[in-house]
DNA sequence: TGCCAGGGATTAG
DNA sequence: CTAATCCATGGC
């Protein structure tokens, strides 16, 4: 392990302004699609995108194949690529759907890859040239249903603003933060993690530095913070 | 019209 | 180990 991990966030806080989250938002549904491996698809297509893009992308790629590795990597990464196009940087991300699907196919089946312990599936799926820590940690929640808390800019944004953190933070120092003070169960951090998403999207998040108007503040005034 | 989205790899300092 | 740079489409 890295140890030492100084990033402490507060149990209370945190679990807090989830509830807040929820009470406003309600419940997101994530993750858009209709099996796993679709899931897997769009954690790879939606990085740095609109999801907006990513619906038609795969929209294009279901109307050419059936969503499978194999007929993924059977078309081809100029065909891939064409199809996915909507989902903005399509060469990059043709090239990593085929390293994923590789990775798949390599493993077996999704089965095979569901009996690894979540820390070695995490690795593994971590090994795949395109795949970074937030892509596999959508996957590990989304697809594999683990219970692991996945970082964002949105994230990093709110907790911000909040006063939480400094912005500065690594990855993994967050992840394990959020992690160590929520409960380790996936149906929270699945929620919790779209909420934040959906919470960004709907607030003035974007150039306003104090979010003074926002309903974060509004949480902050309740937990007193 | 310009900015930026549910990142990651590569290169440079 | 941190900081730029590239990848690219579509909505507002």
């Amino acid at each position: 392990m890295t140890g030492g991990d100084k990033l402490s966030l507060h149990r209370e806080s945190l679990q807090q302004v989830y509830r807040l989250l929820y009470q406003r938002h309600g419940p997101q549904h994530w993750w858009p699609a209709n099996s796993p491996f679709e899931v897997m698809v769009g954690a790879i297509l939606v990085q740095n995108t609109n999801w907006q893009n990513v619906e038609r992308a795969i929209a294009c790629l279901e109307g050419e194949i059936r969503l499978s590795p194999q007929q993924v990597l059977e078309i081809g990464e100029e065909h891939l690529a064409e199809l996915i196009r909507p989902a903005g940087y399509f060469r990059v991300k043709a090239g990593r759907l085929r390293n994923f699907c590789s990775y798949l196919l390599d493993a077996g089946d999704l089965d095979s890859l569901q009996e690894l312990s979540t820390p070695d599936l995490r690795a593994g799926l971590l090994s795949v040239k395109g795949v970074g820590p937030e892509t596999a940690d959508d996957m590990l929640l989304y697809a594999f249903e683990r219970p692991v808390f996945v970082v964002d800019a949105y994230t990093r944004r709110i907790f911000s603003r909040i006063g939480w953190i400094e912005g500065g933070e690594g990855y993994e120092s967050l992840r394990l933060s959020v992690q160590r003070a929520m409960p380790a169960q996936v149906r929270m951090l699945n929620e919790f993690h779209a909420l934040l998403v959906r919470h960004a999207k709907a607030s003035c998040h974007k150039r306003i530095p104090a979010c003074a108007a926002c309903c974060i503040a509004s949480i902050c005034n309740k937990m007193k913070i």
